[in-house]
DNA sequence: TTGAAAGCGCTAACAT
DNA sequence: ATGTTAGCGCTTTCAA
């Protein structure tokens, strides 16, 4: 009936030993005769007792549990992301408490808090499009935060990582730029800070910088899902594109789909390049061009830096950029 | 500095009621005076009180947290099963601790011990292998537990929800032999056993109907990697075969492409069939035919299923079979 | 309808 | 090197 029975009195007067000495045993405390530590160890075998990590938890004030906030499970991107998350969790024997935010207006915020009363010891923010009411929670924190692949705009004081998305629209934009001046840029929500500021503004500077006039009506908001890019191929052909920069990858094997069916020839007729570069764009054909984020190495370096702010270790910069770089494939020339 | 400064004693002191009445207002006891109940909700509301999980949790004996074992997150098949969990663990307000099987022998079951530590109220274990040890710890384990899509060879005892991979591909078999009577069979490791045993003995089967003799040469084991398919195409066309059901979406799609790189016909001289349906089969081109398993439904069925196992509530069937279909897209004829 | 008090299983001073 | 003791913040009898 009962979970666990055995707690760290049982092991105590079996041993004969009080049990202050079975719980530094256990913690690993050096301030324990060996042969007591041995004795201890033996009825803790013998007994098969296993800690509990709640009153632990309660006693110390910390559960060696980290929240993760991520939105979705099934997309790749995130799921990458995750891995990178847990690898280095698992090495610092963290545990990881997972939920997404529910839907409807802030529900970003009831989803930390529900990771707040579980007094998780640090919480990690997955690409996220937070709404004001998580901005203005996350100011007066107490628990350690990190977002992985988000900014906050103006928010430095929020820890980060990330890579230079300005930076990396520009680049692959450029690129595009280099066969043709009619370059499409495919997002998702302008609203969103990324979107409207970062990559907008790098696509701008890359046209700029080729003295090509800005043309509004090569701007496309899109959900990023297949069907998306079923719709938008032919609105993408009739804008006069010859090239498009989407900065989902299923949205952009959608189009490239659509776009073969139609007769068109990628990357002849037309260039694409994606900015996620998951196996969706190894799965297609032709492969699809793509920036090429360290993903991976956003989740992993975000949990380290989590740890350190965890522990109280002395961090050097709490905005951290990762390099990208530009995988060119088959749908560029 | 703390987490958490405010304890149910603030509460009830500002409120000049005992802890008592807060725990009862907190947690929905019918026996309050509405008027105290309304004077504490309003000192909770000022003071920004939040119960404690973890106190809750040891003196509860209950967590409201589920463990998930999961073998990894970046395989879309996994993925779409946590979000089916997930959403109903969410529905019924129970957050989930994350993890996978360190690498190793017994990862598994150090997993399941770092949970069980963390006293969840109860477990789903993601289609996965288990080892020797992890089935014995399985036996006696006190703790909810459900397997979601998988199964353990003659243990009924332990609930499960699945798919019939048997009949599935018997079925998808059968279609494959209408034209050809070289049907290859494409599996992971065959010491599994779904592999092993439930999907090869649906393929005899429905070789045995078609009275077609079974050729062990015919059957391949494969790592679940786009790699491996390449490396397959080429054994596959030497062996004979005419076509292939192939237990790995991304398997699947990489013998597609290799095929196709290589100048065969898809579906016209060699028919392709796999076994998950995830979003790679609607990438590739042609698109891949697929037994379609409700992997989301899995997964939420299982939550489900845990749910009134953690509420001991009557259950009416531990082992689960959800039913399966098959879509038949591009790559069949 | 409310309060008092005894734990839940452990950690962490403080003693010895 | 080991033991004693006071919490950690909450739930839950048991009384009142």
């Amino acid at each position: 009936m009962d979970k666990q029975t055995v707690t760290i009195y049982d092991v105590a007067e079996r041993a004969g030993v009080s049990m202050a000495t079975v719980s530094r045993v256990v913690n690993g405390n050096q301030n324990v005769k060996p042969a007591t530590r041995k004795k201890v160890l033996d009825v803790i075998e013998e007994l098969d007792y296993r800690p509990n990590a709640v009153a632990r938890g309660l006693a110390s004030k910390k559960t060696t549990t980290v929240g993760v906030l991520i939105p979705e499970l099934s997309n790749p991107f995130f799921a990458r992301l995750a891995d990178g998350i847990h690898d280095i969790a698992a090495m610092y024997h963290y545990d990881i408490l997972l939920t997404s935010p529910e839907e409807g207006k802030n529900g970003d915020v009831s989803a930390l808090n529900s990771l707040l009363a579980k007094q998780v010891d640090g919480i990690i923010i997955i690409g996220y499009r937070l709404s004001e009411a998580m901005t203005k929670e996350l100011q007066n924190i107490r628990t350690p935060v990190v977002l992985a692949g988000t900014t906050l705009e103006g928010m430095s004081n929020i820890a980060s990582v990330n890579i230079n998305h300005e930076q990396a629209t520009k680049e692959a934009v450029t690129i595009l730029t280099e066969f043709t001046d009619q370059v499409a840029l495919v997002v998702g929500p302008l609203t969103d800070y990324i979107n409207g500021h970062r990559r907008l503004e790098g696509y701008k500077k890359a046209l700029e910088d080729q003295k090509i006039k800005y043309n509004e009506g090569l701007i496309f908001e899109s959900p990023y899902t297949l069907e998306a890019g079923r719709n938008l191929a032919e609105r993408l052909i009739d804008s006069g594109a010859k090239a498009a920069f989407v900065t989902d990858d299923l949205l952009a094997v959608g189009i490239l789909n659509t776009l073969i069916e139609l007769g068109h020839r990628v990357p002849d007729d037309f260039q694409l390049m994606s900015a996620n570069n998951t196996v969706y764009t190894e799965i297609c054909r032709p492969k699809l061009s793509s920036v090429q984020h360290p993903v991976y190495d956003i989740g992993a370096v975000s949990m380290r830096l989590l740890t350190k702010m965890m522990t109280g270790e002395e961090i050097e910069d709490k905005n951290i950029i990762l390099l990208h770089s530009i995988k060119q494939k088959d749908s560029t020339k």
